[in-house]
DNA sequence: TATGAATGAGATTTCATTCAT
DNA sequence: GATGAATGAAATCTCATTCAT
């Protein structure tokens, strides 16, 4: 029973959170939208921020266990990039909502919030780093600083653009495209 | 005098909007910033929405009219875009703050408003796309839908880590890092 | 305790209308009146005209049902009339707040409202208009358009002077000269 | 020239102030109206409270000096009476917005204010009690307190709903049921 | 005379948070 | 666990008024 009202306020919450901005969403919807009273939603969580903790971490969690189970794989380097990007995105065509509230919400809140977040992201680009490196160890990847192959990497899976792109439908296709993209750029290779 | 305080009141919004949400920002901030009361604040802008869409589109513009200078350059592709590049990377360095104004507020105001953003940016698009196609004319650029080229281009520009990337000086360096990954992606070339 | 809040809400609000203006009435104003806080306010009212439209439209209902009332009775045309005057100047005597509610504020706020006021005020013109309708059947009454008989009656009622004339007192003799004035004028009757 | 300025700002006022409620119309308002700049408003008058002044009491002088002009004619009770209710009343259709001054704005402003014009308004009901005193004498008004009456035939004459019935045109008309009522009451007179 | 710019007090309203029941 | 009611700080905005030019 506690943990379904629990569970109907974060759903309430991440369905809020990633169609409005933090300040916007007010307590009371997320309540009304739980179907409960705001006396009870804070008896759930302390605080507004600590809700939006909770959603925030949460879904970065999930992005970085995922992450870690592709690193575990024994697939080469290619795969396992072309793994990462078809699981990004369509992460972002069945949970459209849990992303936007990163892209709705960066900056938010309290500077120490700020950078544990930061400190979460860090840890993803970590974690694929470690796919570029074993990329450059089977040469297939330039040999460049890995951390910042996988920023650029990452950034792009995660740009607003991306999920335009999406919304026109065809996601086979466009996760092709970006990840020619990604591994070959936009120049003209000859053959 | 007029000039003056107009001036003086866009540079204190500007800053602030530009570290904090659109709505964390408050009126009798901006007003403080500028050194003027808030009375005077409302009698240059009419709203606190009229003032943050006058510095928007203003910085849209601003990008719109250097991104058109270069198109009409006699530059051959390969120079435009990375003419281009080396614009924006450098506009990022020296007025950073402007940048942030659209990163921590997109979503943000009545959608009507989002709809005037988003056809500014369409706009830009649409600009460095002329580029993309004189390249694909020029065999440079491989044969894709030069929109789509466009927009992952503009995407990886102005997504947040290419601003963290510079953060850490070097911009030089980077932005041949940058304009490498567009080019040529992050996989092994063979020579 | 709700009840009992939004009554002192309704007396704090109707004791300050009365006296003042709409626009001067200020919210702080009503709460300190009701011994609550702002924030209680607007939990019980959505806002000022929330507030002004309760209570307006209350002190019509009020008359309304009376005068239906009234006319339901068994009386002939001759009482009824009288205890339509009778019963609006003691309302006036014992309720003059709520007159003055009317009074200070016709043509405030919205158009909109202003019509469901008036509208109202038709109500209770019709209703009045059957007495007379009954007077004019029963041959006491001058065989004219009832409804701008019905209207004049009232506005005598409820113009400013009537309260003046009765607030220096001797409320029953009042009553016989304006009961007098209604019926007969002004003129002097020869017998 | 300084007139003509001095006149334009009266007339803009007058047509604000007769339409909307004292507090709803604002200087600005006024000005704009006028077709000047808020400064050239105060160098004119020094306060809101002093243009509403002027108006409200060039008003009620104008009423003062019409009813003692028809006071001061050698005409009889009976065709005074007459005079001064047709004069009212195309007053009423000609210059309705002079008239709404006072009706949106009775109660307003501060307590010297209120009682500066209900000194205003008793002096009218004084001038006209001497007609009302002129038919006594002569046999046709009933003989009864002469400021009372005064002060029912003025309330009639003032009353809203007297300027609805005229609002739906026949002014003529209306003018002989309004001196009917006056006159004779709402009761069948017997011939 | 006339103006544009500036001011500051105060108005309405929102909202995260608390607490007695 | 749950609720309705209450709070108070702060936000946006309005407006009469002033003043240097």
């Amino acid at each position: 029973m506690a943990e379904d009202t629990r569970g109907k306020i974060l759903k309430s919450a991440v369905q809020l959170f990633s169609k409005n901005n933090y300040h916007v969403v007010s307590m009371s919807e997320i309540a009304e939208g739980a179907g409960i009273s705001k006396g009870t939603l804070y008896w759930h969580f302390d605080s507004k921020e600590d809700l939006f903790r909770e959603i925030t971490i949460n879904g970065m969690n999930y992005f970085n266990n995922q992450f870690k189970k592709i690193v575990q794989t024994d697939q080469n380097s290619n795969e396992k990039i072309h793994h990462l990007i078809k699981f990004v995105l369509n992460t972002l065509v069945e949970h459209l909502n849990m992303i936007d509230v990163f892209r709705n919400n960066v900056e938010l809140i309290s500077n120490e919030f700020k950078d544990t977040i930061e400190a979460k992201h860090k840890e993803n680009i970590d974690v694929v780093a470690e796919i570029i490196k074993q990329g450059i160890d089977e040469g297939i990847i330039k040999n460049e600083n890995p951390v910042d192959i996988s920023t650029m990497l990452l950034s792009v899976l995660f740009t607003p653009q991306t999920k335009e792109l999406l919304d026109h439908a065809q996601v086979e296709k466009k996760i092709n495209f970006i990840y020619d993209f990604i591994m070959n750029g936009i120049s003209r290779k000859e053959n």
